[in-house]
RNA sequence: GCUCCGUUGGUGUAGUCCGGCCAAUCAUCUUGCCCUCUCACGGCAAGGACCAGGGUUCGAAUCCCUGACGGAGCACCA
C-alpha cells in the first residue's frame, strides 16, 4: 500500500487526498505556507502602525540577480507584516552615476518579474524643492554651513579633527550662499552645503559631511535639467525616509555609517529615525561575468554579450528569458536571510527552486546534439513517449523512427551492444544499423540496457538551444514543433528549457537547468 | 592611520540576546540504494561545520579577553 501511494505523483496524492480527506489537506497546504522561516522578524514592528519599506535603486541599468534580493526579502516582509513598500528613484547624480532613462521602466518590470507591486514609486529628481524646503530649515536651526573648501582642505582638516574657517560663519550667510547655490551662481566645486555634525566625532567619517554640491551637468531628465545644485544621498535619503513614513530600511553595509550620519539631521529637526537593517554583499557563483551592471553594459556595448537578456548574462532579464520564474529567484534570495555577513548565492538553489515550480507542468521532449544517425531495421514505425511520466492523461508523442533515427554520440552503442530507445524499442548495434532485438522492456528493468533518448533521421525541427555557456545545436522530434513560445519544456536527460521562438530556419529555446 | 562590522559543513541558514533540551536545524549540494522506458520527479541512507587560543562556569556554538582572517566607511558616488 505505501508503496503504492508512493508511486503516485505529487499532484495525485494531493488529488487524492482532496477527496478522502480535505481538512487534512488544508492543514498540511498551512503548513507549507507557514514554512517560509527564512526570513528573521524586523526588528521592534510592534512599534509601528504599519510596517513600510523602500526600495531605492539608482537606476543606472536593468538589474542583476544581487539587484533582486532588496524586491524579494522587502516583498516577502510585506507579505508578513500586511505593509508597504515604496520604489525610490535616488536619481541625484546627473554625473559620475548618470542615470539612464531607460532604466526606470527596465527595474519596474524587473520587480514586476519577481511578482511584487510597489505601492508608491517616487524619483528623488521630481523632489529638488522638498529637499531645499528641508535644508533651508536646516540652515535655521543651525544645523548647516555653506564651505567653500576644497574637498582636499577639508579633508585634511577633518582629519585633524578641525573645523574650517566657513563653519563660524553667522546664519545670515549661509542662507544667503544657499540661495545662491540654489540659483545656480557657483560652478561645480566652488560651493558646498555641510551639516555641522561634530567636528572631532572619533569616526572621522560623520564629520561634517556634505549635503548639497554643485553639478554643471543637466540631469537627464527633462524635467529636471534646470537644477544645478544637488543633495547627496545621505541627506536626500533621511530627508524622503522620513518624509515617505518608512519604518523599516533595509540596506547594504556599505551604507553603515548613513544611519549615524543622517541621525545629525533627524535630531535638528527631531524626527525618530527608522529601524535600520545591514546586510553583506552577494555574489553569485556559476557566471564568469562580473556583477556589476557597469561591466554589464561594457560587455554589450562591445558585442561581447547579444543584450541584458543574453542566456550567459547574470541579469533577472536572462533568467526570466530562460524560463525561470521570479517566485524562484524570490525564494532562493529570501533564504539568503539578512546577515550582515557577505554571502554567496549558488544558482543551484534559484535552480532546485524552478524545478520545483515547473516540472509537473513541463511537456517532455526529446533534442538531439550533435547526433549520429542510424537506419532501424524490423522495428514499428514510430516510438511514442508519453507527454509527461507523471501524467499519463496527457498522451503521448509521435517519434517517427521508420526513416533511422539519430542519437547523441555518448549514447551510441558499441558495436553488438543493445540500448532501450525510449517510447520505442530495444535495440542492437550491428555495423551502422540499429536493429530491433524484440527484447521485453525487463530488459531495462534488470538494469542490462541504457535507456536512451533519440530523434527520427527526417522531418526533424531545427534547435539552437541557448545556454550561459554558449550554443548548442540540435534536432528535435516533430511534436516540439507544437510546443508555444514562452512554454517551459524539459528536453529529456538534457534539461529544462523556454521555448523562445519556432522560426522558419531553426526553433530557438533557452536552457533553464538540468 | 582612524572608525565600524562580521567569522556555524561546498553554499545558505537555525541556534548566540536570556550558557545546559546542540555529539548542532533545515534546504541545497555530493555519493550510494530504491522507484522509474530521463541523469527529471519521488523515497531511503550516507557525507560534511561551531575561525584559533586562553578565561569564567558543574557545564560554552552561546559570556569575557587576545589573536587570526574577512568585509565596510573615512568622496562635492549611490
Amino acid at each position: 500500500m505505501v508503496g503504492r501511494v508512493n508511486d503516485l505523483s505529487t499532484a495525485e496524492k494531493r488529488e487524492r487526498l482532496e477527496t478522502l480527506a480535505p481538512e487534512e489537506l488544508a492543514a498540511i497546504e498551512a503548513e507549507d505556507d507557514g514554512d517560509e522561516h527564512d526570513l528573521p522578524d524586523l526588528p521592534n514592528v510592534d512599534d509601528y502602525d504599519e510596517v513600510r519599506m523602500r526600495a531605492a535603486p539608482n537606476p543606472n541599468g536593468p538589474w542583476h540577480i544581487g539587484h533582486a534580493r532588496m524586491p524579494a526579502v522587502i516583498g516577502r516582509y510585506k507579505e508578513r507584516y500586511d505593509g508597504s513598500f515604496v520604489v525610490r528613484f535616488d536619481d541625484t547624480d546627473p554625473e559620475t552615476k548618470r542615470p539612464d532613462l531607460e532604466a526606470y521602466d527596465a527595474i519596474l518590470e524587473d520587480i514586476d518579474y519577481l511578482g511584487f507591486e510597489p505601492d508608491e514609486v517616487i524619483l528623488a529628481s521630481d523632489r529638488l524643492e522638498t529637499y531645499y524646503e528641508h535644508a533651508r530649515d536646516l540652515i535655521d536651526a543651525g544645523g548647516a554651513y555653506t564651505c567653500s573648501c576644497s574637498g582636499e582642505t577639508f579633508s585634511e582638516l577633518k582629519n585633524d579633527g578641525e573645523a574650517c574657517p566657513h563653519r563660524e560663519k553667522d546664519r545670515e550667510t549661509t542662507r544667503r550662499e544657499f540661495a545662491a547655490m540654489v540659483d545656480g551662481e557657483y560652478d561645480a566645486g566652488e560651493m558646498v552645503l555641510r551639516v555641522r555634525t561634530d567636528i572631532d566625532h572619533k569616526n572621522p567619517a560623520l564629520r561634517d559631511w556634505v549635503a548639497f554640491r554643485m553639478i554643471d551637468t543637466p540631469h537627464p531628465r527633462e524635467e529636471a535639467s534646470e537644477y544645478r545644485c544637488w543633495p547627496m544621498l545621505d541627506f536626500q535619503s533621511g530627508v524622503d525616509d522620513h518624509l515617505t513614513g518608512v519604518t523599516h530600511i533595509i540596506r547594504g553595509i556599505d551604507l553603515q555609517d548613513s544611519a549615524k550620519r543622517q541621525r545629525f539631521v533627524y535630531d535638528y529637526f527631531d524626527w525618530t529615525y527608522p529601524e535600520v537593517v545591514h546586510w553583506g554583499h552577494v555574489q553569485v557563483d556559476a557566471y564568469d561575468v562580473q556583477l556589476s551592471t557597469s561591466t554589464l553594459k561594457e560587455k554589450i556595448d562591445a558585442g561581447d554579450l547579444d543584450g541584458w537578456d543574453d542566456p550567459r548574462a547574470p541579469t533577472l532579464k536572462s533568467l526570466r528569458r530562460r524560463g525561470i520564474r521570479g517566485e524562484a529567484v524570490v525564494e532562493a534570495l529570501a533564504a539568503l536571510g539578512t546577515s550582515t555577513s557577505n554571502v554567496d548565492l549558488s544558482m543551484s538553489s534559484v535552480y532546485a527552486e524552478n524545478r520545483e515550480l515547473v516540472d509537473d507542468e513541463a511537456e517532455r521532449y526529446f533534442l538531439v546534439r550533435d547526433g549520429e544517425m542510424f537506419p532501424i531495421e524490423g522495428g514499428p514505425d514510430a516510438g511514442h513517449p508519453p507527454i509527461h511520466p507523471d501524467h499519463e492523461s496527457r498522451g503521448e508523442r509521435t517519434v517517427p523512427a521508420a526513416d533511422g533515427v539519430v542519437v547523441e554520440p555518448e549514447d551510441v552503442p558499441a558495436e553488438g551492444d543493445r540500448v532501450w530507445l525510449k517510447g520505442y524499442a530495444c535495440v542492437r548495434r550491428e555495423g551502422d544499423s540499429l536493429v530491433a532485438t524484440g527484447d521485453d522492456i525487463d530488459v531495462v528493468r534488470a538494469g542490462d540496457v541504457d535507456v536512451i533518448h533519440w530523434a527520427p533521421a527526417t522531418d526533424t525541427v531545427a534547435v539552437r538551444l541557448r545556454t550561459p555557456d554558449g550554443d548548442v545545436s540540435g534536432v528535435a522530434e516533430p511534436d516540439f514543433g507544437a510546443t508555444e513560445d514562452g512554454d517551459v519544456i524539459q528536453f529529456e536527460r538534457i534539461g529544462f528549457a523556454r521555448v523562445d521562438d519556432h522560426g522558419d530556419e531553426e526553433s530557438v529555446a533557452y536552457w533553464s537547468h538540468p
